[in-house]
RNA sequence: GGGCCGGUAGCUCAGUCUGGCAGAGCGACGGCCUCUUAAGCCGUCGGUCAGGGGUUCAAAUCCCUUCCGGCCCGCCA
């Protein structure tokens, strides 16, 4: 039995990146053109950034596979004929805002447990059912990122008649199913029948077969109660039959149908499956459908700021909300990394994230010191997480990119980048309006997570301030000083000579120019910040006119 | 209880497959600068490679073992 040990296949090779270890693997099987590469997972609700791993590492893997010229789809299944099991403390509408339960019709979703997702209604009423609603959401997100994936819905797919052949074949060959799966799960007897049928009736899928008729091509049931973790679904008691389009393989026989009848050649999936699903689905595909299973890759999973992803304890974020902080790039780079290293994706530190990212980018293009490792990486993985390499492009760091984000004014922004030299004079238009976007995402980064970068500076209105007589006096000198014309250090220094010369802390006397231009104790570098600003509008303002 | 993955500087991580000087970035600290205030430049510090044992001339790397975090071994996916 099985092939490859899917921890190795990814990491045990002289591979500088992971994803050539890989297509290695697979090339070494000869397989036929079109290489397929698969993901799959089921649209149970707001999808988040931890599902892109199915996406994103079966990418790598695809890109590098075109590379080497061969001709690569990359597809994903949306597992959609499985059956709700919990209903989700929160939703998301199509342009991704995440909704509790309380703002949709949380009683209707209550009454589909047990049912296929495409069988249950969509709780926003805007797609056909509640499958589709996320598998859209998905679909969307992937684009956003810019990966070019076929989704595939099962439910259509049974639907088509795609499947019948498979089941027939299983149901076919039972004794052999319960056999090899008999192997991985204790429960399976000689009752057990690899199929569960919808009841045409209550439309939950249901596991009380009572009869198979191969020549039908049918099956009979009672639709019998069902337990769905701590919980039982009740069946209704129809007495019915089914076809083989009206129902859906268990899921350690349709993982290795869906292999065969998408002809797939590689496919990651998350350490969850490592141990369960993966060697009994290999057993399953080449025991009882007799087909080669794919290449199979583990990728661990990470935490969201230091806790696992998880819906229900609110810890999630959707790609939308991640896209408005960071470059589809620097999101794509994120899962060029090491899959099998257990690593968190933390939004308080997307800086390093980021910085991490233009220093890759800058090793890609011979501009900064690096390891023959880092060196070797960054040529093969670079071009596959950009659109396209392109050595003018300009990256503002991050965080400087939030100081910007400060004020709001598009051409101070540009115009206090270049004078502090991260616009270079030449520097073609695409590429400006390229780095000063980056602006707009660490300000939202700085507002989101409420750091020491979120400050706004209050153009429009001056902030309400009560200063003593002699913090008056002083910010009138300082304004003059100001108005006279000094760079940022000098006004630095003044700002120092000027407490000094009133009697005022120093600490008092900054907190009082940060209520003026931020409305806040605190705020960046004070001078010079004042400095990049128009003067005439500093000036106004330290007197307190406008 | 059994199996599997991960643990390397304060943080984020390379390096482990194939044993050969302990690495990078960021942060911190110091300086550039009469300055407790965050952006630039230069520099410095920073390590029980989770702990212990073994093999070896040589171990982050190989073997055994313990600890910590996570996954699987019921159902489901």
């Amino acid at each position: 039995m099985s092939g490859e040990d899917p921890y190795d296949v990814a990491s045990s090779s002289d591979r500088a990146f992971w994803a050539d270890a890989v297509a290695d693997t697979i090339e070494a099987r000869d397989p036929e053109d079109p290489i397929v590469v698969k993901g799959g997972v089921s649209p149970s609700g707001v999808p988040h950034i931890g599902h892109f791993n199915e996406i994103l590492r079966g990418y790598f893997v695809a890109e590098a596979l075109r590379e080497r010229g061969h001709e690569v789809t990359q597809v994903f299944t949306a597992d959609d004929r499985d059956a709700l099991r919990k209903i989700p403390r929160t939703l998301a509408d199509l342009e991704g805002n995440v909704v509790g339960l309380g703002e949709v019709d949380a009683g209707a979703l209550g009454r589909n447990l047990g049912k296929p997702y495409t069988s249950i209604p969509d709780p926003f009423g805007c797609c056909d059912s509640y499958g589709e609603h996320f598998t859209t959401l998905l679909e969307r997100h992937a684009e956003a990122v810019g990966v070019p994936v076929d989704f595939v819905s099962n439910t259509e797919r049974y639907e088509a008649g795609d499947f019948d052949s498979v089941v027939a074949h299983v149901l076919e060959h039972a004794d052999e199913a319960r056999e090899v799966l008999s192997a991985y799960q204790d429960k399976v007897d000689d009752e057990y029948v690899p199929f569960v049928p919808q009841c045409s009736e209550c439309g939950i899928l249901t596991e009380g077969v009572t009869d198979v008729d191969l020549d039908a091509g049918t099956v009979s049931y009672v639709c019998t109660d069902r337990e769905a973790g701590d919980d039982t679904i009740e069946g209704c008691g129809h007495e019915g039959t089914a076809t083989f389009r009206e129902g859906k393989l268990p899921w350690r026989f349709e993982w290795p149908a869906q292999w065969q009848i998408l002809g797939v050649d590689v496919e990651p999936f998350g350490k969850d499956h490592a141990e369960g699903s993966w060697p009994s689905g290999e057993d399953i595909a080449e025991n009882v459908l007799g087909i080669e299973p794919p290449v199979g890759m583990v990728y661990e999973w990470f935490t969201l700021e230091g806790d696992a992803l998880s819906s229900s304890a609110g810890n999630i974020v959707t790609v939308d909300e991640v896209l408005d902080l960071l470059e589809p790039e620097v999101f794509r780079y994120f899962f060029a990394k090491e899959p099998l290293k257990q690593r968190d994706f933390s939004i308080e530190n997307l800086d390093q994230l980021v910085d991490e990212f233009d220093r890759f980018e800058r090793v890609y293009f011979g501009e900064v010191d690096a390891t023959e490792e880092e060196v070797e990486r960054a040529e093969r993985a670079y071009p596959m997480v950009v659109d396209e390499p392109r050595e003018e492009r300009i990256r503002i760091p991050y965080t400087f990119a939030a100081v910007l984000g400060m004020t709001e004014d598009p051409d101070l922004r540009e115009q206090i980048a270049r004078k502090e030299g991260h616009i270079p004079e030449d520097a073609p238009e695409w590429a400006i309006e390229e780095a000063l976007a980056r602006v707009e995402r660490a300000r939202e980064w700085a507002r989101r997570t409420g750091n020491e970068f979120d400050y706004e500076l209050k153009r429009t209105e001056i902030p309400d301030a009560d200063f003593d007589a002699a913090t008056e006096a002083a910010l009138d000198e300082l304004a003059s000083f100001v108005d006279a014309g000094h760079d940022g250090e000098e006004i630095q220094g003044e700002i120092y000579e000027t407490a000094k010369r009133h009697d005022i802390e120093i600490g008092d006397f900054f907190a009082a120019g940060y209520r003026l231009f931020f409305d806040d104790d605190e705020g960046p570098q004070l001078g010079p910040f004042l400095a990049k600003l128009d003067r005439d509008f500093v000036v106004a303002r330290l007197r307190r006119e406008q």
